[in-house]
DNA sequence: GTTCTTCCATACTGATTGGTATGGTTGTTT
DNA sequence: AAACAACCATACCAATCAGTATGGAAGAAC
């Protein structure tokens, strides 16, 4: 039976990377994909020529997402510092807590190793997250805030930290994510020169 | 023809580390390891029951190159201020520099989220390098020469920041390796209350 | 020199999986 | 209503690859 469905390429995207996160890209075939959109391999096909495209649309769904979390976070605050610190705050808390970004995220970088489109779409995102970085440290440092002498690269050890802390999360056996939450929080903000 | 070999075992997993490195883990098939040891596939799976055990085999010899560098790189060096910075200096340079470190890694931890085996070993590894450098800072504090408050806390940190930085090299598209290990030696060094 | 264990080579299998071939169905255009 | 494009379903293929079956050669033990 043939059930024509608006958005299907989206809910296709949307499907895809719900399962890459959870089981990893390599984890993850075809079927599952389109049978976790409730409709079959020809749809899927249809939509994506290949796995690497449903892959990128992927990422494109993750940019997106990463976008509007942060944009919600910080739409309430107003002032530089906090807008700085909430920002901080909800990085290292998705790095270390949302399992689904820390598995998505090494998947994309083991493929980007080998290719250069994922390579080239990611490394955008990732230069994007390091502008607006750089913006609310700047912001923070205009209003005599934070003595970071350099934003650009107290930013770029930043945001290597984030993730190594994706990374090191995956391997500690038992982790008090509370506990080290707070103190990489403390050491980043020493890092930004605005310790509390 | 047959060709009894001495220390076969070794050069499998020598070969399977350069092959796992060069090629990342998952484009690594045991035809090609054992091809690359001079061998076939029947003697490859005398020697290692599964691909895992292969893949763990690499790993030790991962485990023991990096032990025998670091003691050769601080062997002639007896001032612990100095000591501190060769290692960080060196860890540096193997991560943004050694591309056969960062792929190898990299698939290690894709496989470590879903193998706990893996995992562990690895965790292991993990364990030995920071108790190792909360060693050397902790004797470059008893000298007076940083003013860190936490070694365990700063030396976190930097662990963190050393596999963000091999993920991010992985992304960069052109990349002042020169440059950029300048930036982040010294970012690291202010974090470890040692600025030059 | 026979026996036994260790070590190696060849050929094969079974399962997985990206991708395709093909034909049907829905909705739109003329 | 006929033609056409957009969209979906089913069945299949071809390649890849971890692992096995089996037999043989090298060296040690006696």
């Amino acid at each position: 039976m043939t059930l024509i469905t608006k958005n299907m390429s989206s809910r296709l995207a949307r499907s895809a990377f719900d399962l890459f996160a959870l089981h990893g890209i390599n984890n993850v075939n075809m079927d599952m994909i389109a049978a976790h959109s409730n409709c079959t391999k020809g749809s899927l096909y249809w939509h994506y020529d290949t796995k690497k495209a449903v892959i990128l649309a992927a990422c494109e769904l993750y940019y997106r997402n990463w976008e509007e979390q942060m944009d919600h976070e910080l739409a309430s605050v107003k002032d530089p510092e906090k807008r700085l610190k909430k920002a901080v705050r909800y990085s290292i808390r998705h790095c270390m807590v949302d399992s689904k970004n820390r598995v998505f995220t090494l998947g994309i970088m083991g493929l980007a190793l080998y290719d250069e489109d994922i390579k080239k779409s990611w490394a955008g995102f990732y230069d994007h997250v390091r502008e607006y970085f750089i913006m609310l440290v700047q912001k923070a440092k205009d209003a005599g805030k934070t003595n970071a002498v350099d934003a650009r690269r107290v930013v770029d050890l930043m945001l290597v930290a984030f993730e190594g802390i994706k990374l090191r999360t995956i391997i500690e056996p038992d982790f008090d994510v509370s506990a080290e939450e707070k103190a990489v929080y403390e050491g980043l903000m020493e890092v930004l020169g605005c310790p509390n």
